[in-house]
DNA sequence: CTTCCTGCAAAGGATTTGCAACGGC
DNA sequence: GCCGTTGCAAATCCTTTGCAGGAAG
């Protein structure tokens, strides 16, 4: 966890940018709830455990760790952009619409098949978003 | 053409909507253009030929055409929602992220992946979207 | 002491809503 | 005539920006 946070403030610090207390805290938090979080969620939590923290900067500061490459923005279809960690292997999403969980999955076989429709379209691959959305298990009871 | 708007007009009524003439208009439009057209996109070719529509009507009857099946919508990442024709059968995106441009694609491989991936986790697919974000074969050269 | 960061308020863009007039049935 | 639709303006929601003061290097 720890090691997490000094890695991001020593890459901050490499691209000209500053590692401050606020900021500090603000990735803390972010790294320790783990979820899919909506900037509000993500105030939310902060505000929390540290209520002079603005909802301005918690905006900027997943920008900057998206920047980086250790935030993923995603659209989930309720209006709000979520954010997740991104140091995990990548995945794709179960999104349930009756209670807004999100599961994750992976499939190698759906990663090379996308590969293969790339090639065939001469497109060159620099990211992608596969979500399904349905009702999960808990809100099919 | 004609018998699709009459085939949604006649779904209107049947839901208790009503067709009017600047819906039929607008749905008309819609379907003659085809792409994946924002709501400024559509207004705009609105506009063009009916210049007494509103842009408010534009957004209400996508809305209006998304909730009976025959528009989808998508995120492309680029702020405003997209919206295509639902009568073809169902595909996939490729979305140039340098031109905008958005290209089709069908993998009945990855669909039956899905399904697969869906049973495991007990979720019930009702829907899902996948986006490869990447430089099309024309912003290669 | 220069540059970036913070928090507030204010602006911005996309989408929705309230309301009076209008149009379909 | 009743109820849905239209168009305008205003409101709303999420996100970004301007700015003055504060902190980091």
């Amino acid at each position: 966890m720890d090691e997490i946070i000094e890695r991001i403030e020593k890459e901050l610090r490499e691209s000209g940018k500053k590692s401050s207390r606020t900021r500090r805290k603000v990735i803390e938090v972010f790294f320790s709830c783990g979820g899919h979080l909506s900037v509000e969620d993500l105030y939310r939590e902060v505000k929390q455990r540290y209520p002079d923290i603005g909802y301005v900067t918690v905006y900027r500061t997943l920008k900057v760790l998206e920047e980086l490459g250790y935030a993923t923005s995603l659209d989930v279809g309720d209006g709000s952009t979520r954010f997740e960690t991104a140091l995990r292997q990548h995945h794709d999403h179960l999104i349930c619409t009756v209670c807004g969980r999100i599961y994750e999955f992976f499939e190698p076989e759906i990663e090379v098949l996308q590969n293969l429709v790339a090639r065939k379209n001469d497109f060159r691959i620099l990211d992608h978003t596969l979500h399904i959305f349905g009702i999960c298990k808990e809100c099919q009871k």
